[in-house]
Formats: C-alpha cells, structure tokens, sequence
DNA sequence: AACCACCCCAACCGCAACAGT
DNA sequence: CACTGTTGCGGTTGGGGTGGT
C-alpha cells in the first residue's frame, strides 16, 4: 500500500532546517516526549512533515548524539559489526551509544567502505604489508578466513546471505568461510556449544542475538568486545 | 579570483512491518 | 479479515564545503 510521503503533501517545508525550527521541535518535544510523531508537526506548529521531523530529531536534535569525529575504536567496531550483520545500520548504531544509524551509514559509504575496498585490492595483488591493524585483519579474516590457524571458525549471514551476496540456507550456519576478525572468531567459540536452535540467522539478526552472545563472552573478552 | 571536480552528510524517498479500528 | 495510519529502516540524492588548477 501506498504511504503518504513528505513529497504528495502540500504546504511542507524541504530542504534543511533553520535554528527557529530546531528550537520549535525541540521544545515541543521536551514538552511532550518522543513518539506520536504524527501529531508533531500539528502539534509544534511546524509547517514540516512527521518524517521529517521524527529524522531531525533522531539525527540530530537529541540530547544524547556524539558529535565529533568517529574514533579509531568506534570505527574497527563499526567494520566487525558490519562484517557480522552487513547493512544493519540501526543495529550497529544500537552498539555505539550517541551515534545514529545514519551517520554509521555515511561513515561507511564515504570512508569505510574505500579502506575494505583498497584493502581488498592489496590483498589480492599479495601486497599486505600494511595488515597490522585490528581492522586490517578483520578484513584479512573477511576475505580468507581467520589466521588464527583454526579450520572451522564460525560465521554469520546476514539476510540469509553472506558477505558476497550468496545464500545461505540454516543448515550452512557454521560451514560458511568467516566474516570476523580473528579476535572475533575467538569471541564466537562460546557460541559454538550453545543450543544452535538459538542461533539460527533469523534471531541472530534481532537483537536478542547480542543478548545470547553477550552472555556467552568470556570476562577477559567483555572489555575487547565493547570500547 | 574563478572555475571545476570531488567529497561529505543532512535530508528525502520507497518500502515493509506493525498497530489500531 | 481488511483497511488505514504510523513508524522504522536502508538506499539514494543533492546542496554546501573544500581542494586543486
């Protein structure tokens, strides 16, 4: 069915907010709570409509953003969480507290998304001399599968696929070549002996999945998988 | 200084799931 | 159950900024 866009309304304003309509929403909703974002336009006097405003605030109006650069460990999260769930961006931004699915977004199609790519090309030119960082071997696990010399690690489709684009069906869970960093496929092993009715992609893709992998960490691995 | 190309990111759009009636 | 409105998500766009010539 179809949905009433911004666009099909009439008399909304476009385009980037002035401060007086930050205020407004900002007030308003400090007044009145998030949510009903229906009645907020009507409600603020604001001549925008509720997606708009629901997105203004989200990204940028809300007291708890982070501004600032994204920082060397926010970024090697952001790519290990990007390799476990793919495009989830409101799931990865659901790890970096004070970051926005949309600024993840931007971050990785404008930077993340050419450092995985030049790191792909050096690979496979055999040019991976500069593979030292966490990240780099990420992507190193990424491509060949882990180099901790284990045979097996575990892996985790996203949308019932992998990394390339290639189904996966529930029986192929763990039989996929790795999309974690070496460090993660250490963090996984946990989840190995855990009751695989529980880790089919279908729940690993809600949160609770975080919630069972979480609870399987190691406490020397806590601190590594969170900043 | 003027022009151009490129990059970044805020905002928009389409779609799907969910909620209410 | 069908219909309609709302919300959330991910992909895409375009305006503004910046650097190079």
């Amino acid at each position: 069915m179809r949905r009433n866009p911004c666009s099909s309304k009439e008399g909304f304003n476009k385009g980037s907010w002035s401060a007086t309509e930050d205020k407004i929403l900002t007030d308003y909703i400090r007044a009145h709570g998030e949510g009903r974002w229906g009645k907020v336009p009507k409600g603020a006097g604001l001549s925008r409509c509720a997606r708009s405003c629901r997105l203004r605030w989200l990204n940028y109006l809300r007291p708890d953003i982070k501004r600032g650069n994204i920082s060397h460990e926010e970024e090697d999260l952001i790519i290990r969480l990007h390799n476990l769930l793919g495009n989830r961006w409101s799931l990865i931004a659901g790890r970096l507290p004070g970051r926005t699915d949309n600024e993840i977004k931007n971050y990785w199609n404008t930077v993340l998304k050419k450092k995985v790519q030049g790191q792909s090309v050096d690979m496979h030119s055999g040019e991976d001399e500069r593979m030292n960082s966490k990240s780099q071997e990420t992507i190193r696990c990424l491509k060949f599968g882990n180099s901790t010399g284990r045979n097996d690690p575990p892996s985790f489709p996203q949308d019932g696929k992998n990394k390339f684009g290639e189904s996966l069906v529930d029986g192929d869970f763990f039989s996929e070549t790795s999309f974690l960093a070496p460090e993660d496929c250490d963090l996984f092993n946990p989840l190995m002996d855990s009751n695989h009715e529980e880790l089919c992609p279908r729940h690993l893709l809600d949160l609770n999945f975080f919630e069972i992998f979480e609870s399987n960490l190691p406490k020397e691995h806590e601190t590594l998988w969170w900043w």
